[in-house]
Parts: C-alpha cells; structure tokens; sequence
RNA sequence: GCGAAAGUGGCGGAAUUGGUAGACGCGCGAGACUUAGGAUCUCGUGGCCCUCGGCCGUGGGGGUUCGAGUCCCCCCUUUCGCACCA
C-alpha cells in the first residue's frame, strides 16, 4: 500500500517496538494487542481529524451515535452493544476510503444525575468529571474510532453557552414563547415534566402519579413544524419503524372546526353575538353533525364558567374541583365509567338548529383540538357510553351501506332488526335502540338534505354548507404539543432570559453568554414550584440589559432534550469557542450521513433535533432542514429472555468479559448474536465462538513466515471473493450477523483438513474482519509487513464478479415436489441435460418408473421438478 | 382497545425474497492429541422408522401453486409502542 501523501492521517512510526518478549509472540494476548493499538492510535492520531483537511467533499462521512448519559455504573452492555454496531460501521466507510468522523460525547445535565447526586450526597459537578473519566477509560478500551479531541460535554460552560444561544436564537425568530400553561406536575421529583415524560400517567423516572398544575413555562412552538416534520419524513432514508412512530406522534387528523352559538339560559342569542362568542369543536366526522345531541367541554374549558346557570353552578364547581384534584393516572383509566354534569347551559346545533345541552365531562380533554366535543353518541363509543349513562338522546345518521356483505361492522340493534332495517330502525318513532356505537362508513340518515349520501362523500359537502353560515372551516389537528422546555431544577443550563418591571422579559444579550449555572450546595428541589435558583438571591438579582433597572433573572433551566438536540452541531467545531458551529465546517460534514441509536429516542429526541435543525436553517445559520441523512435504530439485548436489569439480576459487566478475551471477541460476539437492528439474546457461552474464530484466524496468519507465497487455490479464492461480495454488501445494511457466519464460513474452508493458508487466502480475511476486530486485524496487518494502520488507506478488498462464479452447482431434482436426488453439474446446464442426467439418477427413476411425465419445471442451476401423473 | 413487529432444532439465529429448511455459532455426544487447558483438532447432532431409503417437520387451521418458512384468509401466542386524540 502507498501512503497517501495528502492523507490528513499521520504516517507510521519506522519502527513499532514490540512490547511482548519473543517467547509468547506467536500466542494471541489480547490484552497485549488491545493495549499496544489503544496507544499506537493515540500515538499516531488515527482517529484525529483536523476537520478542514478533507480530500474531497465526498469522502467526509459524518458516522454519529447517540451519546451515552454518563451514569456512575459505567458502560452497560446495550451501551456498547449500540456503540459497536456504529463503530464498525464507520470503520468500515473508513476501510472503503472515506474520511470518518466519528465522535463520541456525553449528556450529563439532567434530571437522572441530579437524583443520583441527591441520593449519594455529592454535588453533581463533582460527580460528572469522574464518571465521564470513567466512561472515557472504557470507551477507549472497547476499541472505537472515536476521535477523542472533538468530545461535548453538555455541562461545561463552553457547551452550554452556545445551548442558550439556541434558546436566544429561537426567542428572537419568535419560536419561544412563555405562557401560563396546565403542566404535569410530579410530586416527587418536585418539577414539571413534560408530556412525553409521562408514561400511563406516571412520571417516566420515579413512577409517580403525575398531577395537573398551572405554571408560567417557556414553550418552542414546534407545532408550528408539524406539517414539515410529517412531509419530509416521506424522503428520508429512516427506518420504518421510526418514521411510523415519528407520524404517529405527531398524530395529524383531517377534519373540521365546527361553530355552535351558544343559547343563553334567559333565551336564545343573536347569531353571531360578538360577547358571547362561539363554542368551537374540532370533529373529524362532520357527516355525522345531525347526530349531535348535546355537547361536551373540557372541565378546564374557558367558557365554562360563562355556559353554567346558576341552578348548576354548584354541582359544575363541584366537579370541576373534583377532576383539578385527580391525578392524571385516574383520570386516565379507561375502565372507569363516564362522569360528567350538566352545565345548565344549551347552544344550537348547527346543522339542525335544535337545543342541545352542554355538559362537561373529564372525558373531553382540554389538551387536544379545542377542548370541547360535539357528541354524537349513535357514532362514538365514548358519546355512546356517556350518552347510555346519562340518558342522553342518541340519533342514528349513518347507516351502513345495504350491500350487507360485511355484518361485522353492522351496528346491532335490539329486537329482531335485519341489517336492512336498519334505516327504519333508526327512525325516532321506533322505540328500538342502538345497543353500540356505529362508528364505521355509511349511508347518511336523518340529515335533511344530505340523506342518502355516502358518509365519506358527505363530510366535504356539509362543511362547505355550513361554512356558508361561517359556522365551520377544514382544519387540521395535530396530537403534538409544543415543546415545554422549562424545568424547575437545578442540573441543566439557566435559561438566558431576565425579567425586568419596566421591559418585561429581556433576552440576556449573546455576548454576556453563558449565563453560568452557580455551584449551589443546596439544589434539592422543593415544592414550591420554582428552581432552586431561585433561593440564591446574589445570582438572579441582576440589572436590565435595556434599562439598568434592577432586575432578576429565569430561574428555570432548560431540558435536557434540548441539549441533546444540536450536540451533532456542535462536535465538528469544539475547536472554536467563539461560535457554536463554523459554518465552512459545518457545510463540509453536515448533515449526518449515519446516525445510530436506541429506540427510545425514535421519537421525541430525534423529533427536536428535527425541529432545531429546521429552525436554525428558516433562521439562515445552516443551509440544510434535516439533520440525519440515514438513521437506524438498534435492537435491544436481551438476557434470559428479558431485558437487562439490577432488579432481575441478569445484568452483564463488561469489564471482566473484556479481561478475559478481550474488546474485539467481545465486539464480535455482539455483532454476531442477532440482527443488529432486532437485538438479541446474550447467553455467557456465546463468546466462544467468536473467540475461537480469532484464535484460529491469528493462528492461519502467525508466524507470518510459515504461509505459503502462491496464489490462492481457485476453490479457496472463489469463497473469498464471495464472502468479500457478500459482505460488502451487508455492512452498509448493518448484517452483521451473517457477515461474521460469512467470514467464519470462510476461515473454516482455508483450514479445512489442516491445510497450511497462502498469503493471498488470509491477507483479504484481515482487512474483512477490521471493522469488527480493530485490534487484532491492526496486529495481524502489521504483521503481515504493513506499516500503516488498515485504517489508513482504502485497503478493504475487492471482489472480481467474474470469480465469484461457481463453476459447478449442485441441483435439486423433485419427483411432484420432493427432492429425490441431487445432480452435481456445470454451472449453466441446459434443461434437455439435467433432465438427461436426473433419469440416470436411480432414485428419481425410481419415481419415474411408470409413470407419466406431464411437466417439467427447470429453473437454471437451482433445481428441477418432474410432475408425474 | 388501537398501532407496530415477531413466532423456525435443546439455545442464539440462517435461508439468494416462491425453488434442497436448519448456514454460522453455542450447547451436547463420540474420538484424537497433550507441555492437562476455560486449549486445539476430527466426526456427529430436528424428530420418527431405520435398509439403499422413507415419513413427518418453520405457532394452529384453511387456501393459492408443479413447489410455501416465504404469498392470501381466519385463529392463537409473545414483545414493544400509544392509550378517552373527538
């Protein structure tokens, strides 16, 4: 191999001494390889970039995986599992030429640090530099190619500053906003938290009920993206699953904004009465508006208070006490039956003019379309409940179609009604009544003008007609919610806002960034609702950046989440201090070409980084809207049939695995125990394999002067353009798994029957196994007489099509389907010899004896399939 | 309840996407070697009948096809999301 003399990659030392004494040169020690590439790499600057010292555009490969929260455990094993898995993918781009830059960083701000430093007593500033330290040790150790000079850490000043620059920056762009807003609140971790962090009305990290409060918060209008983050999902190279969960999330509905006037209890109002207002729905059924027989708010709706009369005034008071005062978790169990009290109040159904009644009922939450319902109980379950528990009229519009071919969506009725008495059924002057909501398409009934129609025609047709009155428009309704991103706590960065009595709030101007965090001993978080911060008076007294006027400061820091969403950004230009992200730089390696990570980010840590990455570029600072070209979620290891845990006791240590057979069996074992992108089952004895191919691999290669210098033997040389085929192709796909069978596969023919390998069998083998086993592959190459890293250098082998031909193939000759014999022959037999030959076969004629030939299927060096009658 | 994914030997998992099911590895069995090792090597290893050979076999039941682990319909089970989203 000729270095490159452009290559941003350090040439080799002459001379690389050896550290092991001669005696146990020709034994494979792990830990001797391991530790002499670990320092060779650092030695050497393999993994270092001076990131403006690229060949060309197209050979930068920004190879990025999720950065590790550094907890005090350490690395568990899903960590390096993920980790891996990237790894050798970015070695592998590397192998084929390209510049990799693959940096690793840590997420340390947060509430899970912050509760660990609370239950061990230590200040968390002084317990991240170690555990990074820690992690930092173990992430050299399993061999990444991680390049140590552009590491983040999300608590440093130098981070931080430029993450309220972002917070600063989405402010002024109009993006940030504070607003009183109900949060949930958790008791026990004493904060807001968000959404997303509520799990069955549970608090994600302590499992406690999640309770309502309302508190003024800073919001990111992420909403605003929703239409954009649902398109472009369309284009890009992400796993389904993802993009699935990613829609789901965002959660679009079609479907309209349906006005009803509100009926005062003295009598009706005037349409259109400015101080009434209106009551607003949002349905995606507006074919079933005739159905609507009363309608339903939120407890916490706006215009409640306004709707109640003063007979009902006592008992609406009453519940809506009740439901402020109910956790979310109670207010959320399904199976609990239908509560709710009449208002008092009536409005007019739109489309038929009647009085109907409004209710409020903690079914209809406040937190979605416009916190109120019109309820059409003959076609909705949960109206249908409400309706049966109250007595509410309910009134069948649609019908299913009488085709009848589909009895499972027919509503069923009492009595003995056929599906094609539906219609009369439904007839007010029937007393029959519907026993189940009917929620599926029909034929409109009791809709004046519109009876007849298809529901699905209907919906478009009705809006139109009702919005000739401006009593409804089309709308779109998104499940998202925009992205509350204060925290009343103390481990995160200070939001750079300052409040002042004569400006309001003031953003703190950029130059004066970072805002730093103060060591406060006492950061335990109260229940008063606010930050710790809030109890150091000498940090948030500050004057007006506007007026000079006294001032104080946000005491509320910033999510976690938004740390983690630019820190891709940010890794490429840790160089300069004086921008979060040089733009020349930026240009060259963004966005992402392969992001890799966990599942549990699929959906809202890779949404925010979405979202900023579209703000920053509608904000003109980057030219690109999507920030990861690729993305691949991995799969989860299992133990004993469940995940890892300390509670189940099936949580494998790393350390001493890596002691005993070293990172690259480790490696390897974990790329070949499953798809990479499904997980797998760990089982103890697994490794074996894996450390036993290696062991036969340094053994087929050492002594190096013991292989024979010829050409491969044409059997061994057509595997190995093969397996080089074959794995060049997997890799990108991350099959891994069945590279490794491939390679294994492969090593297992050069030895078999004890055969001494030449130098062209096993030279290609090394290079194939340097994505997975960095080390020994680096060792053996060394070996071998290079003196360069493999890394250094496109050394990945090439396979010639032309030998990766078999020259002769075996085929399957079927008597009606069954295999009967098998016929060794020159690859590309016509089908008049095969079957020449396959008579000739004893045990297919066997079949054939007396038998009449009615087909013969062939497919060409596969098989060949005799129907006899 | 809704949504997604998946059910293949004792175990982890392969299968060119409709063409010899069980690659590769673990485990297990037998043997070889020995500087006794958690080493290495060889052979065997889905079940049953065992005779060259045969029958059965990819969660269960149907179907399409010369041919189904793969495609279609129904059912069962597991895992993971979401969970009164109008």
């Amino acid at each position: 191999m000729i270095p490159d003399p452009g290559s941003p990659h350090r040439r080799a030392n002459e001379d690389i001494a050896p550290t092991m004494s001669p005696e146990n040169m020709d034994r494979y020690s792990p830990r001797d390889v391991e530790t002499r590439w670990q320092r060779r790499w650092e030695e050497w600057g393999t993994n270092r970039f001076t990131l403006d010292e690229i060949r060309s555009p197209n050979a930068a490969f920004y190879n990025l995986m999720m950065f590790p929260y550094p907890s005090a455990e350490g690395l568990h094993v899903g960590n390096i599992y993920a980790f891996t898995g990237a790894d050798v993918h970015g070695r592998f781009q590397r192998l084929t030429g390209r510049d990799v830059f693959e940096p690793i960083g840590f997420d340390a701000f947060g509430i899970h640090s912050e509760n660990f430093a609370l239950k061990v007593g230590v200040h968390p500033m002084g317990l991240i530099p170690g555990n990074i330290a820690n992690f930092t040790r173990q992430l050299r150790r399993i061999g990444g190619m991680f390049d140590w000079d552009h590491t983040v850490d999300t608590t440093t000043p130098e981070y931080y500053r430029w993450t309220q620059w972002l917070f600063l920056q989405l402010y002024e762009g109009g993006l940030a906003e504070r607003k009183e807003a109900p949060v949930n609140w958790c008791p026990s971790c004493m904060t807001v938290v968000a959404n997303e962090q509520v799990v069955g009305g549970l608090c994600e990290r302590c499992d406690t009920p999640v309770e309502q409060r309302h508190i003024a918060q800073w919001f990111f209008r992420i909403t605003e993206y929703a239409e954009r983050l649902l398109e472009n999902l369309e284009e890009m190279d992400w796993s389904d699953t993802t993009k699935k969960a990613q829609r789901n999330w965002i959660g679009r509905s079609e479907g309209a904004i349906l006005r009803f006037p509100v009926v005062d209890p003295s009598g009706p109002t005037e349409e259109g009465d400015p101080i009434d207002g209106r009551l607003e729905v949002f349905t995606t059924r507006p074919d079933t508006v005739f159905g609507a027989t009363y309608m339903v708010l939120a407890p916490e709706h706006p215009l409640v208070e306004r709707i109640t009369s003063d007979e009902q005034s006592g008992d609406v008071a009453g519940y809506r006490e009740r439901v402020s005062r109910m956790d979310l978790v109670a207010r959320k169990k399904l199976d609990k039956s239908k509560t709710g009290v009449f208002t008092g109040g009536f409005c007019l159904n739109p489309a038929t003019g009647e009085e109907i009644p409004i209710w409020i009922a903690d079914y209809v939450l406040m937190d979605y379309g416009t916190g109120a319902i019109m309820a059409v109980p003959a076609h909705d379950e949960r109206d249908f409940e409400f309706a049966t528990e109250f007595g509410l009229e309910i009134r069948e519009v649609v019908v299913p179609e009488p085709s009848g071919d589909d009895p499972g969506v027919s509503p069923s009725l009492e009595g003995e009604a056929s599906s094609t008495g539906s219609r009369e059924a439904a007839h007010p002057s029937e007393p029959k009544r519907l026993q189940d909501a009917y929620s599926g398409e029909g034929l409109l009934v009791n809709s004046g003008r519109f009876d007849g129609l298809d529901s699905r025609d209907a919906r478009g047709r009705i809006v139109s007609w009702l919005a000739e009155r401006d009593r409804a428009e089309r709308r779109i309704n998104y499940r998202l919610h925009d992205w509350c991103i204060s925290r009343q706590r103390y481990w995160g960065p200070p939001i750079p806002i300052v409040y002042c009595d004569a400006c309001g709030p003031v953003p703190v101007p950029v130059e004066e960034l970072p805002v730093l965090l103060p060591r406060v001993e006492d950061f335990k978080p109260d229940d008063t609702g606010v930050s710790p911060l809030a109890r150091v008076r000498e940090w948030y007294e500050t004057s007006c950046s506007e007026c000079a006027a006294p001032a104080r400061r946000e005491t509320d820091v910033s999510d976690t989440f938004l740390d983690s969403a630019w820190y891709f950004l940010r890794y490429p230009s840790t160089d300069l201090d004086d921008v979060p992200f040089d733009s020349e730089i930026t240009g060259r390696w963004l966005p992402v070409d392969c992001y890799i990570g966990g599942n549990e980010h699929a959906v809202l840590h890779l949404l925010y980084a979405r979202f900023i990455t579209m703000a920053l570029n509608d904000l003109g600072h980057i030219d690109f809207e999507e920030p990861f070209t690729r993305f691949r979620a991995h799969g989860l290891i299992i133990k004993d049939g469940a995940k890892m845990s300390k509670s189940r006791g099936n949580v494998v240590v790393p350390d001493p695995i890596i002691d005993r057979y070293g990172a690259d069996a480790f490696r390897l074992y974990l790329m070949f125990l499953g798809p990479f992108e499904e997980g797998g089952d760990y089982q103890d004895q697994g490794i074996q394999g894996p450390f036993g191919f290696i062991n036969r691999l340094w053994e087929s290669v050492v002594p190096v002067d013991a292989l024979e210098d010829r050409p491969a033997d044409p059997e061994i040389e057509r595997k190995l353009h093969q397996t080089i085929e074959q794995i060049t192709r997997q890799i990108p796909e991350l099959g891994y798994n069945t590279s490794i069978a491939a390679m294994m596969e492969y090593l297992n023919a050069v030895r078999a029957g004890g055969r001494t390998a030449a130098r062209s069998e096993v030279e290609p083998l090394v290079a194939l196994i340097a994505p997975f086993c960095p080390h020994v592959a680096e060792e053996l190459w060394h070996r071998l007489g290079h003196d360069q890293s493999v890394f250094d250098g496109a050394n990945w082998p090439v396979f010639d099509p032309e030998k990766t031909i078999e020259a002769t193939v075996t085929l399957a000759v079927q008597v009606n389907g069954k295999v009967r014999g098998t016929l060794e022959l020159p690859a590309g037999t016509p089908e008049e010899a095969v079957l020449r030959e396959a008579r000739e076969e004893p045990n297919v004629a066997r079949y054939l004896e007396g038998a009449e030939l009615r087909r013969v299927i062939f497919v060409p060096d596969r098989l060949l399939n005799l129907v006899v009658g």
